[in-house]
DNA sequence: TCGGAAACTGAATGCGCATTCAATATCATG
DNA sequence: CATGATATTGAATGCGCATTCAGTTTCCGA
C-alpha cells in the first residue's frame, strides 16, 4: 500500500499556486505576499502537509557551505550513569529549545566512537558533541575537513584542534585534598574511575600535588570503574586493610556512595566518625538525607549552556577557531568530612 | 569556504566507472562484479567517501512504501530519572545493534509530545517509540496514515490502534498488597507518581482491589511526583500524622527511597521495624546495602527487546496489525517488608 | 496619467543517490 | 564457432524542496 505523503506540489495544486510559492510560504523571510502565504498555510494545514526535512536538507546542499540537516550528533558513554543521564537530558532540552534535533549514539568503549562518528558524518549532522570519550586524531581531521564543528564535553582537546568544555579536574583534586588536610587527615586514599582516563588522572594528580606540598603521598590507589558496585568493592578493599585510610576521595559521587554504603552497612564504619569521604560531580543522590555527601560540584547547567552555545555559534558562522573552556568545581560541604559541616564555613 | 564533500561522482571518476557502479558497490546485493566493487571500495576508502545517508533516504522515496531514513524517533519524558535513563540506554544499544539510529526528543509534559511527533514526521523517521507519554488520537491517526509504526512503551494503547509494551500495573499493585497483607499490615498508604496517569492509577487500583478483598481500604493517598524529593515529602506528611500508616507502597522506587530516607533520617523511623515499604521498578539504587528495598521488578531488558523487535519487524514488513504486550513484574524480596526477607520464601 | 522601481510569482534546475532500462560483455552449450 | 542465456555496466531519471532567473504585477511619485 504505497501511501505517498503529501508534497509541496499537492499543496501547490490545491492552492492554485506554484510549488515555489509553497516552499516560500514555509521559509521565513522568503519573498512572498502575506496573503498568499496565509492561503497556502491554510491549505497545507488542512491537508496535513509538513515540509520534508530530508528533502530540505538535500536541496540546501547546493548552498554556500554544506548541507544543513538540522541535526546535532551526540555520542555518549555510560548513559545509565545518573551523571550522564542528567547531562544528556540538559543537552537535549537546550538543543531542542534552539530548534536543533539530537541524533544519539551510545558507545560502550572508546573504539566504537569512530564508528558512531562515521555514521554521524553520513547523516551530515551539523555538528557533533562527544561526551566523555576520546576522539582520534584521524576523525578530528575528517570532521575539520568536512567543516563539522566538534565539541568534546568532559574531555580535553590537546592537539586535536576542536572545541572542549570541561571541569578543572586537577583543581578539583586540590580542593578535595585541601579540605581533607584541613581536617587533619594523613592517610588519604583515592578511588579512580578508570585509572587510564584523563578525568580520573587529573583529579588524582590534583590530590597528589596538594598532598606533596605537605610531604605526603596518596595513601592508597583503588579503582571503582565509575560505578556504585565498583565503588563499594573498592571501599571494602580499602577498609579491610590492617592500616585503614582515614579519608577517601572518589573520582565520582556514584563511587563515593558505593564506598559509603560499604563502610556503613557492610563494615559498620560511619563517616565522618571513622573516616572522611569526598566525591565529585554532586549528583542528586549525594544530597539525600542518608548520604549528605561532601563533594565537588560540577556546574553542569552552565557547562552545558556554554557547550551548546559554542556549537550553535559555530554552526551559524563556520570556520571559527576552536574554543576551550574550563569550569571550576565548587566544594559542597555536607556531612562526610570531619569537622567540615555545612555550617562550618 | 564551500567545501563540498566527496560524492559518488568523484569516486566514479577516480575509479573510471559510472556513478551507478559506485552506488551499487555500496548496496549489498546489487548486481556488480566482485572485482569492480572491490576496486571502487578501495578508491572510496582512499578518498574518504561515505554515501550520504540523507540523499540515500531521498532517493529511496521513489520505492514501494515510503522513505527509509534509517532513523527511529524516540520521545521521552523525565530522562533524568534513573529508570528512564536506563531504558533509553537499552533502547539506544538495541536499535544501534540492528543498524538503526535514534533521533531523541525530550518533552516536559504531554502536550509537547505532539510537537515532537511533528518534528519526527518531518524527518520521516521509520518508526516512533514513545516512553511514558500519551499519544493523542489525532497524531495516532496521522502516524497510521503515514504508515509509521508507533510503539507506546510503558503506556497502554486503548483505542489508539498502535503498539504497546508495558508492565502489568494492576497486577503489580496486587502483588505488593499481597505481601503487605501477609505481613499483617492494615494501614497501607499509597504514594502515587502523578495521580492522573495510567501507570500510577493501575498500581493503585491493584492495591485497592486486593485490600478490598480483605474488607480494607487504602489507608492514605499521597503524591510524590515520581521524584525522590516528592517521595521524601510524601513520607514526611504520611509519618507526621497522628495515626501513621504501618506500610507504604510507592508507585516507583525513587519515591520509595525518598520515603525511606525521610523516615530514617528525618524521623528516626526504620523499615521494616516501624513500617513496611515497597517500591516499583527495581532500579539499581534499590539494591544498595543501605536501602535493600523490597520492590516489584520490571523486566526491562526483556520489555525493551520486545518493543524493539516489534518495531523493527513492522518497519521491515509494513501494514501489520498493532501488537500489545504486557509483562508481569516480579516481587523482589529485600529488607523493607516485615517478616519477608530475602531468605524467607 | 505614465514611467520606473519594488514586490511578487512561476518555470527551471540541482542537491546525491538508487534504480530502471537498454546495451554490452561474458559464458556455457550444442 | 554460433547462439541464446546470464552477468555487468552506464545513461537517464526522479525523490521533495529551495533557489535562481526572468517575467509580471503593483505601487509611487511626478
Amino acid at each position: 500500500m504505497p501511501r505517498r505523503s503529501v508534497t509541496s506540489y499537492d499543496i501547490a495544486k490545491a492552492a492554485g499556486v506554484s510549488q515555489s510559492a509553497v516552499s516560500r510560504a514555509f521559509s521565513p523571510g522568503a519573498p512572498i505576499a502575506a496573503k498568499t502565504r496565509e492561503r497556502i498555510l491554510n491549505v497545507a494545514a488542512e491537508m496535513g502537509y509538513q515540509p520534508n526535512a530530508i528533502a530540505r536538507s538535500m536541496s540546501s546542499a547546493r548552498q554556500d557551505t554544506h548541507q544543513k540537516s538540522g541535526m546535532v550528533g551526540v555520542i555518549v558513554t555510560r548513559l545509565e550513569d545518573p551523571f550522564f543521564a542528567h547531562t544528556i537530558a540538559h543537552f537535549s532540552r537546550h538543543l531542542q529549545a534552539s530548534g536543533w534535533h539530537m541524533l544519539l549514539f551510545t558507545v560502550d568503549n572508546e573504539v566504537e566512537v569512530d564508528g558512531a562518528l562515521n555514521a554521524l558524518m553520513q547523516y551530515k549532522v551539523d555538528s557533533i558533541i562527544i561526551l566523555s570519550a576520546i576522539l582520534s586524531k584521524h576523525m578530528a581531521r575528517v570532521c575539520r575537513d568536512q567543516g563539522t564543528p566538534v565539541m568534546l564535553y568532559n574531555r580535553g582537546a590537546e592537539g586535536l584542534n576542536v572545541n572542549s568544555v570541561q571541569i578543572e579536574n586537577h583543581e578539583g583534586g586540590r580542593i578535595a585534598a585541601d579540605i581533607l588536610r584541613e581536617a587533619g587527615h594523613e592517610r588519604i586514599a583515592f578511588v579512580a574511575g578508570d585509572p587510564n582516563d584523563e578525568t580520573s588522572q587529573g583529579r588524582a594528580a590534583g590530590l597528589a600535588e596538594r598532598l606533596a606540598e605537605d610531604g605526603l603521598e596518596v595513601f592508597l590507589h583503588e579503582t571503582g570503574d565509575y560505578t556504585f558496585v565498583g565503588g563499594r568493592e573498592a571501599g571494602l578493599r580499602l577498609f579491610s586493610r590492617v592500616e585503614r585510610p582515614d579519608a577517601v576521595f572518589c573520582a565520582s559521587d556514584v563511587m563515593a556512595l558505593g564506598v559509603l554504603h560499604a563502610a556503613r552497612h557492610d563494615l559498620g564504619l560511619e563517616a565522618p566518625r571513622d573516616f572522611s569521604l569526598i566525591g565529585f560531580d554532586d549528583i542528586p543522590a549525594a544530597a539525600w538525607p542518608g548520604h549528605m555527601l561532601t563533594t565537588i560540584r560540577q556546574p553542569i547547567r552552565r557547562m552545558i549552556r556554554e557547550a551548546v552555545d559554542i556549537v550553535i555559534d559555530q554552526m551559524n558562522t563556520p570556520d571559527q577557531p576552536p574554543r576551550v573552556t574550563r569550569f571550576s568545581g565548587a566544594l559542597i560541604l555536607r556531612n562526610t568530612v570531619r569537622g567540615a559541616g555545612p555550617g562550618s564555613t
